[in-house]
Parts: C-alpha cells; structure tokens; sequence
DNA sequence: GCGCGAATCAACCTTTTGATTGATGCTTGG
DNA sequence: CCAAGCATCAATCAAAAGGTTGATTCGCGC
C-alpha cells in the first residue's frame, strides 16, 4: 500500500487527484494539503510514501521550498512535482530541492498512476522530455543571474527605468548599468526588452 | 435536473469537478470536453443547461471562441467560465462573449455548485469581487489596443526593436513609433518596458 | 596569496527610444 | 459632409539606454 499526501491549493484539483487515486486498490490517500507549510506538517506526521506537490500556492512559500524542507525529515517522503509551470528554472529548481518526479498538470491519469508507483519504488519518476530538457539546459541555468541582478531584472520587468532602480536600490545608475551588462550576457540579450523576454521565458521571472 | 457539460483540458481537473457534481442530486453530467470545438459539439447535440468552460486548452481556439460559437445555437446553454486568470481582458472577453458566469479555479466546492445553480436559473454568476472589478474596469478596457498596436506591443514585449518591428511588419520606424505613442497613451506609460508590464497586467499579453 | 565572482562606481561615446508636431488617406457612422 | 479612428509617414530634438573601458573592495575557495 502506497501512503500519498496531496498538496495543491485548489479544491477540484485535490477531488480529481482523490477520484483517480482512490480507485486504486494498492494506493491510499493518507492526507491532503493546500499550502506548503502544511504539506511539511503532513509529510512530518503521517510520514507517506509521496507527496503530490504543486509549485505555488498563491503564498509567498512554494513547493520548491516545502520540498526542500521535506528532504530534512527522518523519513522523507518521495516529492512528486505536479504542476501547471515547465520553465527550465521550474524543473531544475524543483530536482535540485529534492523531488524524485516532475508531472505536468495536463498529464492523464494513468501517467500520474505510473509516476507515483515510480517515486514510491525510489526510481526517478521524469517524462523523457522532461529529462531531457533537464539535460540538455544544466549549462544555462548554471548561469543564472545573481541575487542582485535578479533585483534589477524584476524591476526592469515591472517597466522601471535605469533611474527609478538606482532609486529603489539605493545605487547609482552606473551601477544599474552594470548589472545590465552582466544581465545582458548571461540572457544573450542586448535590451532590457528582450532580456525581459528571455527571463520570462527561462521561468526566472514569472 | 440540471444537465452539465464540463470543458476542460486537463483530465485532474475534470475527475475534480465530476467527484464534486456527482455527489449533488439535482445536478447531472451528460458530457466532457478537453477542446474548444468538442465543447461547441457537445453543446449542440446534448442541449445541457450548464457548460464549465476553461479559457485556455493548449489549442489556437479558445473557451471564447468556443462561447460565442456556443450562443448562436438554438438552445444555447449557459456558460460559466472556470479559469485560473483572473485579468480584465479575460473576464470582460468572457462576458462580452455570452458567459453568463466567471469563477476562478481555486474556488471552494460550495462556491462552483452555487455559481451552477445560478447559471442554470438564468442569474448572473459573477462573484462580488469580479462583478466590481467588470464595473471599474469597463473605462480602461474600452481603450483597447487595436489590431495593429496589439501587434506592435507583442513583438515589443518579444524584445524586438523599432528596426525589427518596422521589418517584421513591412512599415517604416516611424510609424512604430507612432503606434507606440498611441499605445503608450491608451496604456497610461512612458517607456516600452513599462507599456509591456502594463499590457500584461491587463491579460492584453500573456 | 591568488583568482574569481559579486557589487559598486565612473567617464565617454554611440545608438535607440521617446516627445512633439505635422501631414495624408481610408473607412465608418451620424 | 463631417468627425473620429486607424494606419501610414516625416523631421527635429531631448532623453534614456547601451557599449566600452577602467577601477576598487569584499568574500570565498584553493
């Protein structure tokens, strides 16, 4: 018997998940959760097997972060991503927090039955275009921006201009400019508009 | 009896909503969808009274597209959108299509059967919170882009510059720039950045 | 200690964008 | 016919952004 936790903030996404696992004979769902805090709780106190994750919650906490929290227990569930989000930052953040699956919300379900039968037996519960696309990118997400510059394109992205981000960040705009240029080269961008495009696109910004 | 249609592309989430219908006894599934154009056909050949519509089904058509289509049929049924946005242009875009109700995804269960209920007599299922929204928004939303802006602020927010979107659309850079006063002025912005961030706070780019 | 990355700042120059003003032509509705 | 909106285009100038080069300081790992 395979012992699930759910954790996904929207009720009819946790009655789908309930019909379609409750029909299994050889899974059992022990408890359901709709922030991240309390799938930590959950996954502390009822020590399952897996845990369904969903990736925000519509807090300031995600399920990247519960996830991580969760690899710190004694007998840490297997997390099993299940998301609306396929960014390169989405997936490599969620694997590299600790989830043993990554599962698009629009999968049927049978590949979800068969993703938590995988995770539950400790195998890697990828799609192989989810594991590919993990592959084939570690090299441009291990140039992902710096704290600082994360700052900068965030604002840039909410249409500030070099002026207004000095302001906010207390700096001057040479400064700014800086971190543009360094922006810039790591996005293989050569304007705010398009590293915008290119951050969105990567899931660094949303 | 109230008979329901469910349009939806993600199968999770049609197994929620039918574990939360089924358990109502005066409410009744006669059929799912997971595209635009099977909700359309399903709409016309078992004349429900109540179809839940999402927005968006990985396809060019939309839950739109599909309501407007819906509304020209002989016993059109009501539409009650089902959606994750939440945007201005989405909810107006709905409304304008003939949806006769608009709830978010993460509503409680109550919530949805309530919203149904009304649907299916004939009342309006807006929430408070999107009915106040529609009312003060219904100024900003008239001054919708036109064709030709909507192109230019997408390739804008696609990172292209002035030269690019002359290029791309066979006209000179002035009028471009034209466009983008127009656009900046409708949008109430003073830069690309911010004319861009704007237009997607509005759902006019996703 | 050295090298590297991150953060900070500047000067100088070029390019792009934005503001303003003006114009033409077409279509649609009153 | 007139007005309004849309699409198109231009000239001129100011402001902002971008490119390049250079520098300093700090923290961390080898």
């Amino acid at each position: 018997m395979i012992r699930i936790v759910i954790a996904d903030d929207h009720p009819i996404v946790r009655a789908g998940l309930r019909a379609v696992i409750d029909s299994e004979a050889d899974l059992d769902i022990v408890g359901e959760a709709s922030t991240p805090s309390a799938a930590f709780e959950l996954a502390d106190s009822l020590t399952p097997d897996v845990i369904l994750m969903d990736l925000q919650f519509g807090t300031d906490e995600t399920g990247v972060d519960a996830t991580t929290r969760i690899q710190q227990l004694p007998s840490a569930p297997h997390v099993l991503v299940l998301t609306n989000y396929d960014t390169d930052m989405d997936i490599l953040g969620a694997v590299e927090a600790g989830a043993a699956g990554y599962l698009l919300k629009d999968a049927p379900p049978h590949e979800l039955l068969a993703a938590i039968r995988a995770a539950a037996a400790g195998e890697s519960a990828l799609g192989p275009t989810i594991a590919s696309r993990l592959l084939g990118r570690m090299r441009n997400t291990q140039n992902v921006l710096s704290p600082r510059e994360q700052s900068v394109i965030s604002l840039v992205a909410d249409g500030a201009t070099n002026a207004d981000i000095a302001r906010s960040l207390h700096i001057s705009e040479s400064t700014v400019k800086s971190h543009l240029v360094h922006i810039f080269t790591k996005l293989d961008a050569t304007s705010r508009t398009s590293a915008v495009a290119e951050a969105r696109s990567r899931g660094i910004i949303r």
